[in-house]
RNA sequence: GGGCGCAUAGCUCAGCGGUAGAGCGCUUGCCUUACAAGCAAGAUGUCGCAGGUUCGACCCCUGCUGCGCCCACCA
C-alpha cells in the first residue's frame, strides 16, 4: 500500500520536503519508471475492508487474448480507467479487475496456426507430444483433445503477458491481483455452478431442434453471433408437377435442397394457387409427392409467389416446418455435405439413383449436379439468373450457415417467452446508460429475439457441461435423465470423470454412461464476468462488497452479446441488474470513416502510437472521444495531448523553481491572484460534476482550458512579482496562489495524464498523486469565492498589449512608451487593479492609463524608440 | 422494411431561445533565462434544406435531403 504521508488537505500548511526538479524534464522514460513503481507499491490494490458504500466496482470486458488489439481497444479501455481514477481520488475504494477471455474458438484457431496442429477427438492422449518445429498450415498434425487443450493453455499464458504489459503501459489502474480468465478453474466452477442452477430452475434446457450451423467449424452458433452478409447466388426457375402433369414453377436459389422438400407454400390469399391448396405435386427428378399448403408468411411478390419449403433452407422453413407440422427430411449434414446414404423417402427408383449422384457432395457441388439433372429432365425453365441476397454467416466464418437439426443446450432469454422478455426489457430500463440512447440498442435486440440462447458448442477448448447421460441396454443415451455432479465437486470434466454411482469402465457401455461432449460458448462464461470477478459463492464477503457493480464499460458492438447476457444471468441468479451504470464507448474509425479491421489492413497498432506519442498523449486523445460517438483516428490530435503533457512538465518546473510551495491561502492577497483561484474554484466544480456524470470529456475540457490560460496569461502576468519585483508580501501572494493552483491542477489532470502528473508530484510531494484526494474548493482557501472576472479583464489587456507588439512586428520584450486602455467601466476598473503586473508583463516603461469607453477592452500602445529601452 | 444517431470554420468537434466557439491546420511575427516538441497575434461560417412556434431560432416543433450504425431480409 502506498504511504499517504503527504495526503494533507490543509491549505494552510507548507511542504517541508526538499524540492527536486530536473533541469530538463522529459516525457521519455516516465512510463517505465512509474508503471514499475505502481506495481511495486501496489498503488492500485483494492482494499477489501471497506464497506459497500465506500466501494466503486467496475466490470470491464475481458479482451480476447488470442486476438490482436488495435487503437480502438486502447481508447475503449482507457475510459473505465478515467472513471476509476476519479472515483479513487474521490475517496472510493475502487474494485477494478481485468479478465482475459482465453476460452473458445479464437484460441483454437490461433493454436492451430501457431503450432500447425488440429484437434481430432478420436485420438488418444500422447504425453510425449511436441508440436512441429515449423508449422505447416497446409498439413496440420492431428492431435488428441487433451493435447490440443494443453497447447491452448500454454499459448494463452504467453498472450496474456503481452496484453498485461500493454495495459500496464497504458496506465490502467487495474488491481492485477484480481485478474481472472474465462477458461481457468474459477471461471469453470462459476460457469458450471450457474449452469446447474439454471438447469435446476428450468432456465436451461436440452433440446433437439433445427440449429444454425457453421460447416467450417462444425458447431452450432447463437443468434447473437450471426452476421448478415451479401451473398451471390442464382435464381433457378424449377418445375414441380401437378397431378395432371402440368408444371408448377417455383424459384429457388438452392436447387440442391430439392431432395429435402417437404411442402410448397403460398399465401392463403394468393388466388393463383388457391385451387392447389390441399393437393399434392411431385418434385422434379425425384418424383416425391409434396403437399401444397397455405401460410401467411409466404410472400406473393417474392419469386414465383410459391416457395419450396425444405428442412432446412432458412429460418422461414423452420417456421413453416414447426407451424405446419411438416416432417424432417434432412439431407445436409454437419460437415456441410449431402448425406452419403440415400434418404428413406428417396429409396425408390428413379429417385435413389438420382440422389446417388449428389450423395457426399458439398452443397456447392451438389447444386451444380442438381442443375445438370434439372436441365436433363427439362424441369429447369430458362437460365439461372444471378442475384445478390443477404445470407446469415457466423461472424467468424466465411460460408453461409446451414440449418441442421441437432441436440443443444439453451438458456431461456425471452426469445420464446413474452413475460420473460418484458422482465428483461425492464432490467434494461433500470440501468443508467451513457449515452442514454444506447438503451434502444438493447431494447431493439431483446424485442427482436426469435429463440432462446444457444450455449452449447461442438468444440474443444471451452468449459465442459457438467453433465452425463445414462446409456440404456442398446447403448443409447437417455437425455431425459441427465446425471449431474454436486456443486461442491465443481469443476468437473465429464470426459475424464465418472458420475456418481458409475465407474469409469462403464463409460460408453450399454447400461453405463456417457459424458456430454460439448463445451459452453465463451459468452456463456463471460456473461458471468461480474460473478467470476466478485468471488460469487466462493468469497461471499467480497461478493457482498462489490456486487452488484457500479459500472460496466464496453463498446456498442457487444450490447447484444456481452451486456445482454450478463443481464440475463444476473436476473436469474441475483434478481438485479449486474451494474447500475453502462458507459458505452464508440469506435475509432480509420481516417475514411471506415471501421478498422485486420482484413482491411487499416489497423493502427497500439504499441506504435504509444512509442511515438506516449501513454499520456494517447489517453488524452481517448478522453476526448465522448461516450457512444465514433471518431476518426487522426495522428495530429495525438500531438496535442503530448504537448499538454510537456506543458505540465515545464509549467510545473517553473512554478516550483520560483519556490512556490507554500500553500497557505492566507498569504493570497493580491486581487489578481484571488481571481485566478476563484476561476479555479469554478473549474473544480465543473470537472467534478462532469466526472460524477461519467462525462470525462467535459471534465478534461474545462480543466485543460483553464490550465492553458493559467500558463499563457496568469504565469506571464505574475512572474515578475513572484521574483520579488514588488516586495515580499506581493511575491508571497503570487507564490502561494501558484503553489495552490499547481497542487490542484495536477490532481485534476491526474486521471487523464497519470504519468506526467505522477512525475511532477514526485518532485516535491511524497506518495502517489493517484492516492490523493480529488480537489475541492477548500484547497483554495478564502480566495475560492473570488470572481474570476478580474483576471479575464487583465488577460484582455495583456492580449491587447501583445497584439500591438505583434502588429508592430517587434519582440515581446520590446518596451512600450505609453499604453492607453479603454473599455466598459467595470472591466477597466478591474484591469486597473493589476496595473503593476501589467506594466511588468508588458514592459511598459511610460504611461499606463485606463479610461471608460466602448463595449470591449481596446489597447492603444506606443512602442518606445529603440534608444529608450533598458540599456542592459 | 423497423429502430437509433449525426449534419456548426478546410479538418476534428463543443455549444446555447438573445451579437457564432475551441483545438488542429493556415497566415504573420518572435531564439522572451519554464517550455522552439515553444510563444504571440491574425484570417476563416447562409450553423444541411423548407416550413412552423416566438418579440427573437444554430438551439424548440414538423417535413425533407444526405451520411453512419444496429436489427430484419437466403423462396
Amino acid at each position: 500500500m502506498t504511504t499517504n504521508s503527504s495526503h494533507d488537505l490543509s491549505p494552510t500548511t507548507a511542504d517541508s520536503r526538499a524540492v527536486v526538479v530536473p533541469d530538463r524534464p522529459a516525457l521519455e522514460g516516465l512510463e517505465d519508471t512509474w508503471s514499475a513503481r505502481w506495481q511495486q507499491d501496489q498503488t492500485y490494490a483494492f482494499d477489501r475492508t471497506h464497506p459497500r458504500a465506500e466501494i466503486y466496482s467496475i466490470d470491464t470486458p475481458p479482451p480476447t487474448v488470442s486476438g490482436s488489439l488495435h487503437v480502438g481497444h486502447v481508447f475503449s479501455y482507457t475510459h473505465p480507467d478515467l472513471i476509476a481514477r476519479f472515483q479513487r481520488m474521490r475517496g472510493k475504494e475502487v474494485f477494478y479487475p481485468m479478465g482475459w477471455d482465453d476460452n473458445g474458438l479464437p484460441t483454437e484457431r490461433r493454436v492451430q496456426n501457431y503450432f500447425g496442429v488440429r484437434c481430432d477427438p478420436s485420438l488418444p492422449y500422447d504425453p510425449d507430444f511436441t508440436p512441429p518445429e515449423k508449422p505447416d498450415p497446409k498439413k496440420q498434425v492431428p492431435i488428441s483433445r487433451p493435447n490440443f487443450v494443453e497447447l491452448c493453455e500454454r499459448l494463452v499464458v504467453e498472450d496474456e503477458k503481452v496484453f498485461e504489459s500493454l495495459w500496464r503501459r497504458l496506465g490502467l489502474s487495474v488491481d492485477w491481483t484480481q485478474h481472472y480468465t474465462t477458461i481457468g478453474p474459477r471461471a469453470m466452477t462459476v460457469s458450471q455452478r450457474a449452469f446447474l442452477r439454471n438447469f435446476a430452475r428450468g432456465e436451461a434446457y436440452l433440446q433437439e431442434a433445427p440449429t444454425l450451423w457453421d460447416v467450417t467449424f462444425q458447431t452450432a452458433v447463437a443468434q447473437a453471433e450471426l452476421e448478415a452478409r451479401e451473398y451471390a447466388g442464382h435464381y433457378h426457375r424449377v418445375a414441380f408437377h401437378r397431378q395432371d402433369g402440368t408444371p408448377l414453377h417455383i424459384e429457388t436459389t438452392r436447387p440442391e435442397l430439392i431432395p429435402a422438400v417437404v411442402a410448397l407454400i403460398a399465401h392463403p390469399d394468393d388466388e393463383r394457387y388457391a385451387d392447389l391448396f390441399g393437393t399434392t405435386v411431385t418434385s422434379p427428378v425425384f418424383g416425391v409427392e409434396i403437399p401444397v399448403l397455405a401460410h401467411p408468411a409466404a410472400e406473393p411478390d417474392k419469386g414465383a409467389g410459391i416457395a419450396m419449403c425444405c428442412t432446412f433452407g432458412d429460418l422461414t422453413d423452420v417456421q413453416w416446418w414447426r407451424e405446419l407440422q411438416l416432417p424432417v427430411r434432412t439431407v445436409v449434414g454437419r460437415d456441410g455435405r449431402l448425406s452419403r446414404e440415400t434418404p428413406l423417402w428417396l429409396a425408390h427408383e428413379p429417385a435413389a439413383s438420382a440422389y446417388a449422384d449428389l450423395a457426399g457432395k458439398t452443397t456447392f457441388s451438389a447444386r451444380e449436379a442438381m442443375v445438370a439433372k434439372l436441365r436433363e429432365s427439362g424441369d429447369l425453365d430458362g437460365e439461372p439468373s444471378p442475384t445478390m441476397r443477404m445470407a446469415n454467416f457466423y461472424e467468424k466464418g466465411d460460408k453461409p450457415l446451414e440449418i441442421v437439426a441437432t441436440r443443444q443446450w439453451y438458456i431461456r432469454n425471452g426469445g420464446r417467452d413474452d413475460d420473460l422478455r418484458a422482465e428483461l426489457l425492464e432490467r434494461g430500463r433500470e440501468i443508467e446508460w451513457s449515452p442514454a440512447h444506447m438503451r434502444h440498442r438493447y431494447d431493439n435486440w431483446v424485442s427482436g429475439l426469435n429463440g432462446d440462447w444457444l450455449i452449447s458448442r461442438q468444440r474443444f477448448f471451452g468449459i465442459p457441461f457438467p453433465v452425463w447421460y445414462p446409456l440404456d441396454e442398446e447403448g443409447e443415451p437417455d437425455y431425459e435423465h441427465p446425471l449431474l455432479p454436486r456443486e461442491d465437486e465443481l469443476p468437473v470434466d465429464p470426459s475424464t470423470r465418472a458420475p456418481h454411482g458409475y465407474t469409469e469402465d462403464q463409460r460408453g457401455k450399454p447400461g453405463g454412461f456417457t459424458g456430454d461432449p460439448d463445451v459452453m460458448d465463451t459468452w456463456a462464461t463471460s456473461s458471468l464476468s461480474p460473478h467470476i470477478a466478485s468471488g460469487w459463492e466462493e468469497d461471499p464477503d467480497l461478493f457482498e462488497r462489490v456486487f452488484p457493480m457500479d459500472l460496466c464499460t464496453q463498446a456498442h458492438d457487444i450490447i447484444r452479446t456481452w451486456l445482454f447476457s450478463r443481464v440475463v444471468r444476473s436476473h436469474y441468479e441475483n434478481h438485479v441488474t449486474p451494474w447500475s451504470h453502462a458507459l458505452i464507448s464508440g469506435f475509432v474509425m480509420d481516417p475514411d470513416r471506415k471501421k478498422m479491421s485486420k482484413s482491411k489492413g487499416n489497423v493502427v497498432v497500439p504499441t506504435d502510437i504509444l512509442d511515438r506519442f506516449g501513454a499520456d498523449a494517447v489517453r488524452w486523445r481517448a478522453a476526448m472521444s465522448r461516450p457512444g460517438l465514433d471518431s476518426p483516428f487522426d495522428e495530429s490530435q495525438m500531438k496535442v495531448g503530448r504537448r499538454l503533457a510537456m506543458k505540465v512538465l515545464n509549467a510545473s518546473k517553473f512554478v516550483l523553481g520560483l519556490g512556490a510551495v507554500d500553500r497557505s491561502g492566507a498569504r493570497v492577497t493580491e486581487p489578481v491572484d484571488c481571481a485566478m483561484l476563484g476561476g479555479l474554484a469554478n473549474v473544480i466544480s465543473a470537472a467534478t460534476d462532469a466526472f460524477e456524470a461519467n462525462d470525462y470529456t467535459t471534465a478534461l475540457e474545462v480543466t485543460e482550458r483553464f490550465f492553458w490560460e493559467f500558463c499563457d496569461d496568469y504565469l506571464e502576468l505574475v512572474k515578475e512579482r513572484a521574483y520579488g519585483g514588488r516586495g515580499e508580501a506581493a511575491a508571497a501572494s503570487a507564490k502561494s496562489a501558484l503553489a495552490i493552483a499547481l497542487h490542484v491542477q495536477l490532481r485534476l489532470l491526474a486521471p487523464f495524464l497519470p504519468y506526467v502528473t505522477e512525475e511532477v508530484w514526485s518532485w516535491w510531494q511524497d506518495g502517489s498523486i493517484h492516492r490523493q484526494a480529488w480537489p475541492t474548493a477548500q484547497d483554495l482557501g478564502s480566495a475560492s469565492s473570488a470572481s474570476p472576472a478580474m483576471l479575464a479583464a487583465v488577460a484582455d489587456v495583456l492580449t491587447g498589449i501583445r497584439g500591438a507588439k505583434s502588429q508592430a512586428k517587434v519582440k515581446m520584450r520590446t518596451p512600450l512608451s505609453s499604453v492607453r486602455v479603454t473599455g466598459p467601466a467595470d472591466a477597466v476598473e478591474l484591469a486597473a487593479q493589476a496595473a503593476d503586473d501589467l506594466r511588468a508583463a508588458g514592459s511598459v516603461i511610460g504611461e499606463l492609463s485606463f479610461a471608460t469607453g466602448g463595449d470591449q477592452i481596446e489597447v492603444d500602445a506606443t512602442v518606445a524608440p529603440a534608444d529608450e529601452g533598458p540599456s542592459s
